[in-house]
This record gives structure tokens, C-alpha cells and sequence, in this order.
DNA sequence: ATAAGTGTTGCGCA
DNA sequence: CTGCGCAACACTTA
């Protein structure tokens, strides 16, 4: 599940490796992941220069000097720099580059590349309508942001109109980090808990990213973050001892997703 | 072998 | 508008 850390890494990555890089053909093995027709993206990106790589919560965006191309990974995938020769078992897109190297892209539900045309960026209603990155913001903007809102934290942090770049993976450490239940209502947040949070957030991310990402992961270059289930704490670890207090921990329904907490120091009832 | 669980996003509903 | 449940259908684990 690539979430901001895989992102940003992806981010930086193809930066580095393919900016000046001109896109000499285009295989589409999926059609139904465009946003646009077969023809038309690959009409428009072929011969396309890349200019800049940057992301916004959990979507790569590649600024081309034809246009846009957006990528997102939906619910795991991968981006693999390689050759022809040496493609993966699955890819649903390949960009054939002018150096002899090649992007391979696997989606294995739900991914997207979509395409926007140079300048209409902000047409494209699924990257326009994202918050902030979550590594963006201060631990006053997160305080204003949960100002007055109502419902509960955990789904306010997988909102990504809200704050971009969280998933269900990375959502369950900083919970159990600053101390609360993922069902807690935003209201009864104390500032200090949404301070404890914040911090809580940029801790874990930026750890994943010093460790090259989440360990399921493979990373442009097809290898495994060290980000692995040690850095949980609770994440993915039901009835294993709560690393702070040893009490079993515990998996819940919340919502449609799962959550994994410590129900000793992660009270739902706390004041 | 068959079925359930999973993770993201948009949409429909109160 | 806002919060929340569900459906989209690929692949792994019970």
C-alpha cells in the first residue's frame, strides 16, 4: 500500500533518473486505468520531454513538456525502472525511454495514470480537489484544520481532501503514538493531544522515509524499504503485546476499515 | 478448492 | 456541505 513515504521516494527517484528524458513509445495493457482514450494519451505523451516530478499525497505528478501524466498506485502497485529485457512478471503500462531504459508500471486494483493537458492541471478533479501533504502542514494548521468539525479523527486523517499522503498503514502508529483512539470524536481533542498527534505524524513518516519506505513496498529500483513491521508498534500485530504496556493488543472494525490499538493506553473515553 | 479479507477512491444517502 | 457506508474486482490467506 504506497502511501506518502513510498511517494515522496518515488518522487525524488524519478527526479533524479528520468528528468530530460524523452518518452519514445507507449504500451497500454489496461486501458480501463486512463482517464482519457488509449489513443489520445498515447498520442499526446509519446515524444514528450520530462520536465519535473512532484507529488501530492498519494499522487505522482509528472510535469512533461506535453502535458501532465498522474499517477496513482491505488491499493499497492509498482513503478520499476528497467529494460525491456528485464520486465516484471506483471505490468499494466510500460513508457519506453530514449536511453533504453523503460518504466514499468503495475497496478493490481483500482491504480491510475491519468493525463491533462499542459496549463489544465487543475482540471483534473482528483488531484485538484487534495489537502495539504501531511508533511506540510504546522501542528496550528492541523489545530485550525480540526477547528469545529465534527465525526472522528481517524477517518478525518484517511480524508485526503483533508490532509494527503495517510492511508490505513500509516494511520495506525501515530494513533497509538500520541495516545488515541481512532474513534475518538475530533471534538474532544485537547490541544495538546492534537499537538502530541502531529508531532506523532511527522515522526512516522519521515521515519519511513530515512528507512527507504514501508518494507512491502519495492521502490524504483525494485528494492524493499526497511520500513518493516518492527516500526508499527501496534499496526498489524493483533494479540501481540502492546509495546509500552504489554496488554494484548487488539483489532477493531472502524468504519470499513481496520484499526489495531492498544485499548490500555489508547482509551476511547479519555478526557 | 472455495471464500473471505484487504487497501483506495468516488459516489449516494441522511 | 459533511460525515459515513458501500462498490469497483485482483490477489493472498484460511
Amino acid at each position: 500500500m504506497p502511501e506518502l513515504p513510498e511517494i515522496a521516494l518515488f518522487a525524488r527517484d524519478m527526479q533524479k533518473e528520468l528528468v530530460g528524458r524523452t518518452i519514445s513509445g507507449i504500451e497500454v495493457l489496461q486501458p480501463k486505468c486512463l482517464n482519457v482514450p488509449q489513443e489520445t494519451f498515447v498520442e499526446a505523451l509519446t515524444g514528450a520531454q520530462w520536465l519535473d516530478v512532484t507529488y501530492r499525497g498519494k499522487w505522482l505528478r509528472v510535469e512533461t513538456s506535453r502535458g501532465w501524466l498522474l499517477l496513482n498506485l491505488g491499493m499497492g502497485g509498482e513503478i520499476l525502472l528497467t529494460s525491456r529485457d528485464h520486465l516484471p512478471e506483471k505490468y499494466r503500462l510500460v513508457f519506453d525511454l530514449d536511453n533504453d531504459t523503460c518504466l514499468a508500471i503495475n497496478f493490481w486494483w483500482f491504480g491510475y495514470a491519468h493525463y491533462a493537458r499542459p496549463g489544465e492541471l487543475d482540471d483534473h478533479k482528483m488531484t485538484a480537489k487534495l489537502g495539504p501533504n501531511a508533511l506540510d502542514v504546522t501542528a496550528d494548521d492541523l489545530r485550525a484544520m480540526l477547528q469545529g468539525r465534527r465525526g472522528r479523527i481517524k477517518s478525518f486523517l484517511l480524508n485526503q481532501s483533508r490532509l494527503a499522503g495517510i492511508g490505513n498503514v500509516y494511520v495506525q502508529a501515530p494513533l497509538f503514538k500520541a495516545g488515541i483512539h481512532p474513534l475518538r470524536p475530533i471534538n474532544t481533542l485537547s490541544d495538546d493531544e492534537i499537538a502530541g498527534l502531529w508531532g506523532a505524524i511527522q515522526d512516522t513518516l519521515r521515519e519511513s522515509m530515512a528507512h527507504g519506505g514501508s518494507g512491502w513496498e519495492l521502490n524504483l529500483y525494485g528494492q524493499k524499504g526497511r520500513w518493516d513491521e518492527s516500526f508499527l508498534r501496534v499496526g498489524y500485530r493483533e494479540g501481540q503485546p502492546c509495546p509500552a504496556c504489554g496488554t494484548s493488543v487488539e483489532k477493531i472494525k472502524t468504519g470499513s476499515t481496520s484499526s489495531y490499538i492498544c485499548p490500555q493506553c489508547q482509551p476511547l473515553d479519555a478526557a
